[in-house]
DNA sequence: AATACAGTTGAACAAGTAATCAACTGTTCA
DNA sequence: TGAACAGTTGATTACTTGTTCAACTGTATT
């Protein structure tokens, strides 16, 4: 049993296309991309923060800026940022008292154009 | 106040850059298309989920079959496919006692492979 | 030094969710 | 007709999670 092969155990029936449940096995991504790519899913899946990062498309913002945009408190807002800089998608600068939120990766916006092509149809 | 203010009467502070407020506001996506979106990214944000989608990425699987490779109960995926299937992801045809499910969505492909590429980096 | 304000943090609570289990449906085959 | 099996479904349980609240830090201003 390689690293492949996850434990069969827990499936209650028998394979009825082996062929095919093999060919699929063997091209599927890693264990640990596919576990990352819902980690990263999961950041977005939540209205604040999708908001949040269309917000900064547009702009880097202060996090009062954020809050008075999307009518919430500076305290939820913060953790937002906080879960989307952890997953390296935002970083930020300081001026004096102010903190500015700007995003940090050139795939996301690819990814939620995608997304907004399939739900605005 | 029009329908692209929300209710900033929770915002505990002043606005600080109200021209960047109003301008990132204007250009800001339709709320309702948000709130799709996030749910579009929650359904992809469970990791029995995206394997499943990486799984019919190469091939129309029955239930066992998909039970048998991800190594879980037949009752797990198909509570899973359901979901996958409210949100328009994919589709199934009956052949006798066997039901095969399939992807129904052409950028499903295009967001995993942006979100593969944030991920392996 | 003292006040003001932007921002952060941790605890707590309510709401949502994925796997499990048992019971069920529908189709095939003998 | 009845056994066998693919698949579905609803309730339950354990777990996760977003917002709130209060207390806190850090910087600027007077």
């Amino acid at each position: 049993m390689n690293s492949n092969t996850p434990d069969i155990d827990k499936c209650d029936c028998t394979i009825i296309h082996e062929d095919i449940v093999a060919e699929v096995r063997q091209h599927m991504p890693e264990e640990e991309n596919l576990l990352d790519l819902a980690d990263l899913f999961k950041v977005f899946g939540d209205s604040t923060r999708v908001k949040i990062v269309c917000a900064l498309f547009q702009s880097e913002m202060c996090v009062c800026d954020i809050a008075a945009l999307l009518g919430m408190t500076k305290s939820a807002i913060s953790h937002q940022l906080r879960v989307l800089k952890q997953s390296k998608l935002v970083k930020n600068r300081r001026d004096g008292k102010v903190v500015y939120y700007s995003l940090d990766d050139e795939h996301v916006k690819n990814i939620f154009d995608q997304g907004l092509a399939h739900v605005s149809e």
